[in-house]
DNA sequence: CATGAATGAGTTTTCATTCAT
DNA sequence: CATGAATGAAAACTCATTCAT
């Protein structure tokens, strides 16, 4: 009820630190969490064990369970706002904006394989306003991508009979299939994969090549 | 449409015809509510309400939740079997066979877009004998169609150097990414989606196309 | 709806006794399940399976779950009716009567083991009347064997301070605690079972000999 | 009566304390309700009712229904680990060891009627790795006995024909049938009931004297 | 007689959430 | 901040019983 920060400050960060702190070991859990056994079937309890504290006093950080969802899903959400905005920046040809975009994609996907897997899967847990701005969100996404493809288009630089609907769903398709068979273990390094990947979809786009070639570039 | 094979019967179906009816009432229900809730936060109740019976009622049809579950899976077992004897049984060049396998994966995916998306998306909620079957299963689908590109390369029809982990990958990351945009009301044909993405992958692996030729092709 | 009983008896016994046969197989099952599982964890399904018939079939021979236990309870009251008349029409002295009734209770006790079992652990199921029919049967049956020990002290055959609530719940215990401990596979003669504990039994009350004596007996 | 050890909690007993007072109600009213019920017709909203909490509050001191019931199982193996232990360390004859045993056993007994009573009707209904150690605990606690049974016929104490088999179920037998008819409001004193039983299984077995003596004893 | 199908009330169990201390 | 305790709604599943055919 009464609130002494310097009392309960003796040692340490500031009250305000150590509470993100937790917070984001608390998301961290949760990803973790809702990465294996998937948003619905997971419990609050799982996260309250892994994160070391009682259930109930998870209810300190969060408001609810979709909270933590949300969550998930926000830190995707500003990587894309990120990743797209660089790519806008970027004083190149299209198609150079295209090859950079897939590869930080992949590259960040491939770093927070987790976090990626969780958004795909469960953001449709979410209810109300929230599902309401990812749908937003995604919409947007896409119409920027299919955006970057229209330019290279007009550039000259791919076929101008290419559907954009359906490169668009096909360069999404390859990007976003890349977390759900990669294996950290397998130690392949992240960057290569990304930068193999980005070749592919771009020769494929320009018709400069497709697998054959992609052996011989990386 | 219904044969009564003996007299005995004046009216109504046999009652193992009937029965079976309503096993595939009841499965398809199931399709339904996991394809539109996921099948954790799917409940029997839900599935009883399609079905228009009690909740308790339902137990006469099935033995768990997760029969129902099952029943999905193996739906799409059976048909990877049909599907990889047919290609097999082909009397062509491996690349018409892979054209031909896409091209047939792709049509029946399609036409049973909510049962596919149910297979892909949940069959990690069986447990025990049958969570193993489904990985064993997958295993082998994924040997035959790798083992499907190799005899193409082996017949010089794609580029020697193809690293046949990645080209499997690839190739069943696209087909298996169709069901998750396809949406029934576009008013696409089943048959050209079907094609049309059979054509890109084969052409994208032999090197004679990508998307720029999509387009002229079709 | 019509019976048409000569049609169905083209061969075979009459209608009724084949149906008598059939109450006998079910009350049989019903035993033999009560007894391995316990009235309230036995399932009218167990009883069934066990006859052979589906459990809504059941129901042609029986009214509800407690019929089944009902026609237990019932052949243990009149094998006991049986029993205590044969023990009053014998024209013998007291104790003689006492070992006899020991000796063929015990008997057929050991003969209907399973009944006997489920008798004992589950009549409290009963309810109503027929709860009220258990407990006054059990009264009577007590008194007639303190009866016949009272007759026994009467006639000087043992010590005039027995206290007769003592000894005839010890008489009861002995007799009724045989059930718990046989095992039929052992091999034991049950005649030579009930002699024993009859001879040891009475030697107890008239003082005339205990354990130590029951094996320079038998 | 509740003493608070530290100043630490001006009302109102430790939190530890407070958790096993009611862990002790629980299964109090465990024992209540399935002395009464039996453990299969009882449910758990029946000792939730009498514990004055909701159902689902129960599981926050349970894991099971069967929890409740190992509960009570495991106070009477504790108690016969105990007794068990009491009697060995006695330093004196045989036959006075059994006599104390039997008076020990019966007093607790009849101190613990409920107890005692739910442990001998429902223990066969625990599943997995309990039933098999109830099991063993049970041979496990016969062959004390007949080890007991044995050495006071090695001390010549009683008969050397002694069939120890039949001793050993005789005498647990006649301790095991007490609470069965056992009512405590008879007002029977339980030291009283306990002696006696004492004294006539023993003198059974010492062939000193069987019902006629106990009158005169007691 | 027997079956197949359904019912509906009840069972055990889970779980997100709340809140006084 | 954290805990212990409780809540209450909902979940999966069971089962005795009924009944038209």
């Amino acid at each position: 009820m009464t609130d002494s920060p310097t009392h309960s400050r003796a040692k340490g960060a500031s009250p305000r630190k150590s509470r993100d702190r937790r917070q984001a070991e608390v998301t961290r859990a949760a990803v973790d969490v809702f990465s294996r056994k998937g948003y619905s079937a997971a419990s609050i309890q799982d996260i309250a064990d892994k994160v070391g504290v009682l259930k109930g006093s998870l209810y300190y950080y969060i408001d609810s369970k979709e909270d933590l969802l949300w969550r998930v899903v926000e830190e995707v959400h500003e990587h894309w706002s990120e990743i797209l905005a660089e790519t806008e920046d970027l004083a190149a040809e299209p198609v150079e904006r295209i090859h950079a975009f897939i590869k930080l994609q992949v590259e960040w996907y491939l770093n927070n394989v987790d976090t990626v897997n969780v958004f795909f899967r469960e953001w449709q847990y979410l209810s109300g306003e929230r599902l309401k701005e990812v749908r937003e969100r995604r919409r947007r996404y896409e119409t920027v991508v299919r955006d970057l493809l229209a330019s290279a288009r007009a550039a000259g630089d791919v076929s101008p009979e290419l559907d954009l609907r359906y490169a668009t769903r096909f360069v999404l398709a390859a990007v976003n299939a890349v977390p759900d068979w990669y294996r950290p273990s397998d130690g392949e390094p992240v960057e290569a994969i990304a930068t193999a990947n980005a070749d592919m979809t771009v020769g494929l786009l320009t018709g400069t090549g497709g697998f054959s070639a992609r052996a011989e570039r990386s």
